[in-house]
DNA sequence: CATGAATGAGTCTTCATTCAT
DNA sequence: CATGAATGAAGACTCATTCAT
């Protein structure tokens, strides 16, 4: 967050527009090589900039993967935080950021994986900052969990544990995907929700309130 | 699986000290700096040998990775298999395989951080027999959790989808530990594992079964 | 003939300039200590450039070689044809022939000696063009020959096997040069074509033909 | 001649056996793979020895080469001065001497491209006695043509000169075997006569001695 | 005499980064 | 702003040779 990438050349637009290019092009080489195995000359030529140029756009190597990292949590906190906004009954909040998180994952896998697999290529700073943003992350849903607790609709003993915990099964998806390619996205989500709210035991009230606006893809037949 | 690590040096006992003072020094150097930005001098260096020592033991760099993950895996079937075995009760079984696989990953964090942060450096043959044990455990949860269902213990629509995500949870601790600071092992997993069993609404049947030898460190106190 | 040295730089010409330095300073080097024993490090410094850009202009160090002997080919064939091309009269023709491989083997003599001695560094395809280089040329010298039999001026039952001996006894004064220290290469031109004409018996019709144009430094005096 | 292979084994007998494993052994992977893509450890597996005993048997990976190279001289040397010794008429024991290394060469062609490509890793010292022998040899031949000439069967201007191409003639088969694949090794010798004493014209007296004791295989029919 | 583990200098090669044009 | 040639430090790996057992 603090840091950020410097460039030689001034114009903001242009800078925006390249970074974008080069955010492209490295991503799809990162996933396919990782980081290390791919070089700055492969990045410029996927991105269709000189060496030279890419240059003036960037300091260093790091940055492109700070590029990268920096636009996936903006949209990450973005996207999660409006699609659960303004939900007052705290299972729907839960289920929709949940439901979100693992849409999000699922459409960003790469992304997903690089964050998971290469994180390490950034330097503490930076580092510093993609755990604060997982943990502000994090106690979006410890705070949906709360509410859910002095509402009396949850009994989580640990809010802060248990949101850690749900954060992570979000990645499931994206990291053990190769491991569950019997199911869809949507099949993952519809039976992720009721393990969440009711766990193996599953002989929780079975009075599920309806979400209206999704019941085709995933609806409340389930448990 | 299929592969080895072939070496110059043909005594099998000194392979496999040698490989032991390899697998140590790597792991610590791979853990702090990632495989790539660790230089296979390093290693030497760190593991009391010279290049061309270390160069008998190992035909490759990449040797060095699959040495570390063919311990890892060997380690983790093992013991988890151990644990677990021999107990009737599913509701007990799944508690200790649970248990178990989270010390593991506790103990041999950096070993379990290195798997999932540098899995792409093995080939594909690799890889493959590295997801083929992933299964291989995923089902054993399964398994559990299959007999449960026989047994009217739990209510697992997938079974599969879930064992995964148990055994995905269990890296949630070697993986976001720095996010849980708060919490000791032990703590993490007594509130994890009624999570598990009631989910978030926790409003399952309280009357746990208690394992009388462990009744100490987790008992069922709790909820 | 087929392959071809890639490089990174991309302008013509500078490859081209690039390419005759690093030829001329690699033949040096080879020429003195052999392919294996000169390392790609002096190359670089014989020939003015830092390893990074010797590298930009070759893929290998297998390429310098390819490079070298790709030159010596073409100024051999085009040397050799231009000086033979047009003469009628077969004596005067394998004379000429003879003569200028003589005088390229000894102008290229650092070449000639590093084909023969380190050609094995090729891999099969190259060695195949060189070969089908040398045949190409020997059949050159065999075409001669045949016509030479079929005017009734030559007598030779096996054209080929000739040709090809002939060819390699212009390699004599390159390949054997140490040991011919008393004469110059004219001289061993001038009492070489006898015997390749007569043979060491020497006793065939004296009366040859003059190359007017070359009277003066090897002409018909001998005999 | 005056560089010796120093060993560390003092019983000559063994080490004469030694040597024989390894020269025999080095020269194959010499003759596929040339001396320096051949390492030391796979002459020595290749001779059935360990690498410490191999080296009580030498001092040098060159002192290998080196056994090669004196054991080729000392062979070649015995063989042709045997089979031309005795014989008065010039014309006779020219064609024996030259027949003979002609045989020989093809016996030991393996070793003659060695020679002829790798003696560069022999040092001066020894460099300088391999030429010796080559002169030696070469003036074996002079010494029978200067006697033809005295005799007045043989005309030749310059008998060092043509010694020279003659015995380097004989390399002809060893060097150039690949590209005379239509010829046996008789016929080549067969054809090579009639043109190394008449030359390409041919047209000298046809009358000649016959070698009664090998008059079969390639007689005096030809021409 | 034999063994083979150990040594480490040296090899080829890559690649992030700079800078003159 | 763009280009892309140049730089050279650093990396993985080989291999002749030694020496303790």
């Amino acid at each position: 967050m603090t840091r950020s990438v410097e460039t030689l050349v001034k114009d903001p637009e242009l800078v925006a527009k390249r970074h974008e290019q080069i955010c492209q092009a490295a991503l799809t080489l990162f996933s396919r090589k990782g980081y290390y195995r791919t070089s700055v000359r492969e990045i410029a030529k996927a991105a269709g900039l000189s060496i030279g140029a890419l240059y003036s756009y960037i300091k260093n190597k790091e940055d492109i993967f700070f590029l990268i990292y920096q636009r996936i949590l903006s949209i990450f906190r973005e996207r999660m935080l409006k699609a659960a906004e303004g939900i007052e009954d705290p299972d729907l909040q839960l289920k929709a950021a949940f439901k979100e998180t693992l849409r999000i994952y699922d459409e960003y896998r790469d992304e997903v994986l690089l964050l998971y697999q290469e994180s390490h290529v950034l330097g503490r700073q930076a580092l510093q900052s993609l755990m604060e943003v997982d943990r502000q992350y994090a106690s979006f849903f410890q705070e949906i969990l709360e509410r859910g607790n002095r509402e009396g609709r949850f009994a989580v003993k640990e809010p802060n544990l248990i949101a850690v915990s749900l954060l992570f099964l979000c990645a499931v998806w994206a990291l053990k995907g190769w491991n569950l390619k019997g199911y869809t996205l949507d099949e993952t989500i519809h039976h992720l929700i009721p393990f969440i709210f009711h766990g193996i035991k599953g002989f929780g009230p079975q009075e599920e309130k309806r979400e209206p606006e999704e019941a085709r893809d995933e609806g409340s037949r389930h448990r």
